[in-house]
DNA sequence: TTGGCTGCAAAGAGTTTGCACAGCT
DNA sequence: AGCTGTGCAAACTCTTTGCAGCCAA
């Protein structure tokens, strides 16, 4: 079973936070669309649709902001642009972003780890990589060249 | 041994480009530092002292843009900031950055590429990573926790 | 001589912040 | 009623671009 709305309002309102419509739209979307990365660009618009009422940008930095040190939600950086954004119990996979065609593999934390744990094991660095992707060539692209 | 300052203006030279002042400088500025990893900010202020003289930045990130387009030099993402630039010679190894202290740790192509290949097995994706760096916490700061 | 290179200024993306007012609790 | 959250506007960082004059080849 998957986080909802009113669980993301919920935690927020036992930090005490306040609940209003704003956030409404923006838990809202992160929750509908919890399967995806969202860029704040993507969330703004998704919560303006759904509200359909204006939202400022600086709205949706700001809520993020609160449900990301709430530990709800997490972002992360594929590639040069904007952070993506997503529920924190879906960062529990690595991704890996293809040059070539932009799309995004992922990795799960198990296999990753085994991966890690080798750079571990040689250099006693420990990584925690769930913040940035790593690039590539997807399966696909990879046999083009 | 080091690639020199007068290397890189030779062939910048050899791709047809001029040479001057402005451009001695920042190779000046990167064959000194090529142990390290120069923010453009770094390498406009190095370059300013060298030729004591006012350079404009948007003429570091152009010539940085030609040099890398050359093939001499590279650039990579340390953390959220400003890119980070070196000589492509001393590119045959991985950043891991600490959270922590802000370290670098180096991991070598050979050692790199060992871990990667588990990667590639497992999900048919070809990582090609020496342009980000991998955040986590270095052999000390582990420690710590 | 002449086309590439420069400094200057402005613009662009992504993000943060100050402020006064609206509205949640 | 009081204080938090909001929209608006401005600022900030990093980077790119247009333009007119300068200078390396």
């Amino acid at each position: 079973m998957h986080i909802s709305d009113e669980d993301l309002l919920q935690a927020l309102r036992s930090q005490g936070l306040r609940i209003t419509a704003p956030r409404r739209a923006i838990c809202g979307a992160l929750a509908r669309h919890h399967n995806t990365h969202l860029t704040v660009d993507d969330l703004h618009r998704l919560a303006e649709e759904d509200a359909e009422t204006h939202l400022d940008r600086s709205t949706v930095y700001r809520t993020i902001e609160a449900l990301e040190s709430a530990g709800l939600v997490t972002h992360m950086h594929l590639g040069h642009g904007a952070a993506v954004y997503h529920l924190a119990e879906e960062a529990h996979h690595h991704h890996l972003l293809c040059e070539n065609c932009g799309s995004t593999t992922t990795v799960d934390d198990a296999d990753f780890d085994d991966m890690m744990a080798l750079v571990t094991e040689r250099t006693g660095f420990v990584v925690n990589s769930h913040h940035f992707a790593m690039p590539g060539r997807c399966a696909d692209c990879a046999k083009e060249v």
